[in-house]
DNA sequence: CGTTAACTTGATAGCATTCAACTAGCGTGG
DNA sequence: CCACGCTAGTTGAATGCTATCAAGTTAACG
């Protein structure tokens, strides 16, 4: 229950640092935030369609995908989420679920009653306004992710979609310059972007041949971050960060190991 | 600047009974909320991308389009707003403005200052919690467009935002039973559910030929309401409407006259 | 070293786009 | 009053992107 993070590494204060600055006793608090922490394996459901969840989820470490199966069996994914994010912060006001939360990764989450969270929010109530503010950021992705599945053929929206997690990734200093981990199958990556797994195959093929991507072990390499937003469009004001991602950005933080089944 | 509603009439007021209780002392402030009266005419943007507003807009009547122009000229519309919206609440807590707001019909908009809002929340935080509600369900919204774009082909697709638009206007009480009025060109449809304006039209010549739907000056008619939830795989939960829509709907409230532009 | 999940490839089919006309309705101005 | 112009809707033909199906191939794991 204790928290095992001091201010500085704790995974939502650096999430928050991302969107708007932290106070000293606001970071102290949310290092006190009471919290069940649990590890998880890949492909797990944390929440699911229909359920009424009486807490949130706070993800620690790993990678969480947002998704939900259709009837007809189609599957589709609608958010990544990255450490320091809450996916499931919504059912704190909204009592159905209406899509599944899982694991892509090995992850480790902290839960947190709505009990607890309303109080937090009540004492703390800027922080709250954060809250709100992040979810109205997931909002604009959500934006974002429509324009780039109804207006984009394939090869850009793929390339939209990994500008996107390398500038979060490298916001959160999860990325090493041009590098970083996706712990996701070309299933997963099909079912995000609305094409089909064959394609995405096809797909990250082109983008690999035009010299913009290379992938190993799990890893995405940015050969061409410049004709990589190009042909993506990629335009950041979208994910409201606090700091814009810098053009060329110095080293900090580093990726981690590559996930041993995923290979991208 | 004084209210012209009624407690009863005013559209803020219906919009927020839709997804939850209101209370008499809580009517008795919305309709007191101070806010400048516009009114439009149809094609006119409210605020544009990239802009900083220092005030929100509440929908009174029309209807407006959420959208954005990409550099290469494709447009995306991202949602629908119908009386009562207030589709740029998130300028309260995000400065700049990442798309376009619009009308699509004659609209008359009430502005809000940000400052008056701030104040208005601070008073009455039960309605601000509404309003991050309101702005979770929207998300909702944009999540199951993702899926509808990602994961549908076109004839699902339009069958399940005529589905969707004509829930939300049966909850507000502006739809008469298994028909709606709809502004819309269908450019605009085409925009929203990203398809070719060309295949939209063809789209809508096969639903009006699998007998689902029917056009009239402007309005849709929902032929089969069955037949059109099942093509589309409808499931109102992510409206998080407070009463689901009724199987059999019974007679009250009217729809408006058709825009004399618009013939769907 | 077999098993499995993930990735890759080739061929075919199909849904949707694009281009280019053409029609219908409506308002304006000569 | 009718011609004109504009917008919205409609149609046909050709192209093309993407899906689907069916087999491989590769890499990690026990």
């Amino acid at each position: 229950m204790a928290s095992q993070f001091d201010t500085s590494s704790h995974p939502l204060i650096r999430k928050l640092e991302v969107i708007a600055p932290v106070s000293g006793a606001e970071r102290q608090a949310i290092a006190a935030l009471p919290m069940t922490v649990r590890d998880m394996k890949p492909g797990q459901d944390i929440v699911s369609d229909q359920d009424r969840p009486s807490q949130c989820c706070l993800l620690l470490e790993g990678f969480l995908l947002r998704y939900k199966i259709m009837p007809s069996g189609r599957r589709q994914i609608y958010s990544f989420h990255l450490p320091g994010d809450i996916p499931d912060l919504q059912s704190l006001h909204l009592d159905v679920m209406d899509h599944t939360l899982g694991t892509a990764a090995p992850s480790r989450v902290g839960l947190i009653t709505h009990n607890n969270m309303r109080a937090f929010i009540r004492a703390h109530p800027r922080i709250g306004e954060l809250f709100w503010r992040d979810t109205l950021i997931d909002a604009a992705i959500f934006r974002e992710w429509i324009g780039n599945i109804g207006r984009r053929q394939a090869n850009e929206r793929v390339a939209h979609m990994f500008c996107e997690v390398y500038v979060r990734l490298r916001a959160l200093h999860r990325a090493d310059e041009g590098r970083f981990v996706l712990p996701l199958t070309q299933v997963d990556l099909a079912d995000a972007t609305g094409i089909s797994a064959v394609h995405m195959n096809r797909t990250m093929q082109f983008l690999r041949g035009a010299g913009l991507i290379s992938t190993e072990r799990g890893q995405i390499k940015i050969a061409d971050w410049e004709g990589l937003q190009e042909l993506a469009e990629f335009d950041p004001t979208y994910l409201h960060l606090r700091q814009p991602p810098e053009p060329e950005p110095e080293h900090n933080g580093r990726a981690q190991p590559a996930s041993p089944t995923a290979r991208v």
